[in-house]
DNA sequence: TTGTATGCGTTATCAT
DNA sequence: ATGATAACGCATACAA
């Protein structure tokens, strides 16, 4: 592997930042045009309030001077940020990215910023989070999953701020939720597999979250029903990955050579479980069957198209950001605290079934 | 694609939140505690300030009434707010994930906190989140890329804000900058393909980023080099998936039959044309040779694994956060404005060349 | 339509 | 080691 050669460097003493020139602020406004703050703000934030002409004379004034709002002056003194945090557990799994493209537009629509914290599935980072956060005043809150600490759910309560929790079916919120049946779908799965006749299946997790457990808890209800043995199962609490797919392929093959089908807890590792196949020329469905979990981009272009378990991510961005903003903007009665919703998912069976 | 009901529901009427308490201050403990604010934000934030007993009493009455700082009014009190955002580009696209956690470890540890935006390729997006997050007070800004709307500098300009642009070589950065030569990344793959005896190279873009754009010249100018020809150009400005990598493969092969090599100028669109040539049965590297770029984790469990240009993004957001830091801790002497560094790339050659 | 007065919760500056 | 006072920049209630 061929590497090459970094460098660094300083340029010459370029003309030095001008000196932080003091803030132009409502006052200079003000000042330069002979009227108040108060007018200034309201020409600005509430321009009806305010008469043709003064409201043009300020925004000309504000562009020319360079204004821009200090927001945290504007929170502290109004009570309300218009910020929201979503708290995702990776930042590199595209189901967390595409929750976040569901939340993002509706809620930049009615003036709210989104923010992200990223918890690397620990509950401990996600009450470090949600501390800060409420600490910067957000409005609202977005997480995943139904498993919080205590003290996470004390500070939440005491703040009264709003809460919506995505991704599984949560009968009881903490506020709002908003998911799908994670059981209900790696049972879907599964029975998928055994309608289409294989019957030593296997399942490969990593992670293990609270959503892995639940997919594995339903791939273990439809073996059940079925009569069929629980036996392949391989489980790390390792992080997943593609790579890590390939690996406990193999690893399976060695233990369980009979498996004719398995069901991975995600895509990556059924990327990676299907990579191995080729490998080892194993034939895919024919010696074994694959299906993955959330119905990625890249699962429909693998040779052969991997079956998966396609999750409504986005759209559940979308009903969290409705319920939040139905909530914040007065809105109460359609949002009362309890209200869940179930956004259902759909099986999608490739050719690797 | 047999799909599962949804379903929805609000819980009997809850015991209603608690009506939103009123928030416990700085002032709450120092009433109950009978001394003044100024002491009790002492003894919470420069404990050796304050006497032992009275830093305990403190912090005992504060976890007791469930104390949580306001940082809006902390910040517009001080100047600073510890947060830091980040600009990417796209949250899906593991490359800025992987920047991102560089830049997270070392902040976090000194107390900043960092947020992200994502501009969706956009300027104008770019534009505006710098403006909220200025707005919102950021110490820092990091930044992808060299290109930015002449307003967004005057904003930063104006702000007096610490800024590293990253990703890309910038000789002239709008203060610091960290990233490679993505036009020398690009013409030594291309090299690298051309030593190994391929001829008619082509080569596959999407998105047309200010990256790509490097990358693509960098193809060129190899190739030139070499005296071979540059016709074999397909580019789109649609976003970059597995899918369009499968489907440009087709349509470069079809209009030039006699290709024997094609650089994708990312990892997708790389792993994309494998995909399409394993449907096809087209030997990989025999028939065609295939190169990416980045080399996300994914490229080394495909098969064959995909030659890419490995780039050291996540060192990248360790160094940013390191220039942030000591920019922003009055270490000034260490990180001129214009201090620039280049931290270069390797090759994976992968199984595909 | 505009202005006055006050408060938001904290930190900074000087004192004591 | 602790306190008094004054910012920080803006929004709100109420008044004119």
């Amino acid at each position: 592997m061929p590497s090459f050669p970094a460098a660094r460097a300083t340029m010459p003493p370029l003309p030095s930042k001008s000196p932080r020139l003091k803030r132009v602020t409502l006052a200079d406004i003000a000042a330069r045009l002979g009227v108040t703050k108060v007018t200034v703000s309201r020409a600005l934030n509430q321009p009806e309030k305010v008469s043709d002409v003064m409201r043009e004379r300020v925004r000309e004034c504000a562009h020319e001077l360079g204004y821009m709002p200090n927001r945290q002056a504007g929170s502290l003194a109004s009570g309300r940020s218009q910020l929201i945090a979503l708290l995702i557990p990776s930042l590199s799994n595209a189901v967390f990215s595409e929750l976040h493209r569901g939340l993002e537009a509706p809620l930049a629509a009615r003036g709210y910023q989104l923010l992200i914290g990223h918890t690397g599935y620990s509950m401990e980072e996600e009450e470090r989070l949600i501390e800060t956060w409420l600490s910067f005043g957000v409005d609202g809150l977005v997480l995943c999953g139904s498993r919080h600490s205590k003290r996470a759910i004390e500070m939440i309560a005491r703040s009264g701020c709003a809460v919506v929790e995505c991704m599984e079916k949560r009968e009881a919120p903490l506020d709002m939720a908003v998911g799908l049946d994670q059981h209900a779908a790696g049972r879907a799965m599964t029975e998928a597999m055994i309608t289409r006749g294989h019957q030593r299946i296997g399942l490969m997790a990593a992670r293990m979250d609270q959503r892995v457990e639940q997919r594995l808890g339903g791939w273990q209800s439809a073996l059940e029903a079925a009569g069929l043995t629980q036996d392949y199962l391989m489980t790390t609490t390792a992080p997943s990955s593609v790579q890590l797919g390939s690996e406990l392929l193999a690893e399976m093959l060695q233990r369980w050579p009979e498996l004719d089908a398995i069901f991975c807890c995600n895509d990556d590792l059924a990327a990676g479980a299907l990579f191995e196949c080729q490998r080892r020329h194993i034939a895919v469905p024919a010696d074994i069957a694959l299906a993955g979990f959330n119905g990625l981009e890249m699962t429909r272009s693998t040779c052969p198209p991997l079956a998966s378990v396609v999750t409504p991510r986005r759209d559940i961005g979308a009903r969290a950001a409705a319920l939040m903003l139905a909530r914040l903007e007065g809105d109460t009665d359609a949002t009362p605290s309890g209200h869940w919703e179930d956004l259902g998912f759909s099986l999608q069976t490739g050719g690797s079934l």
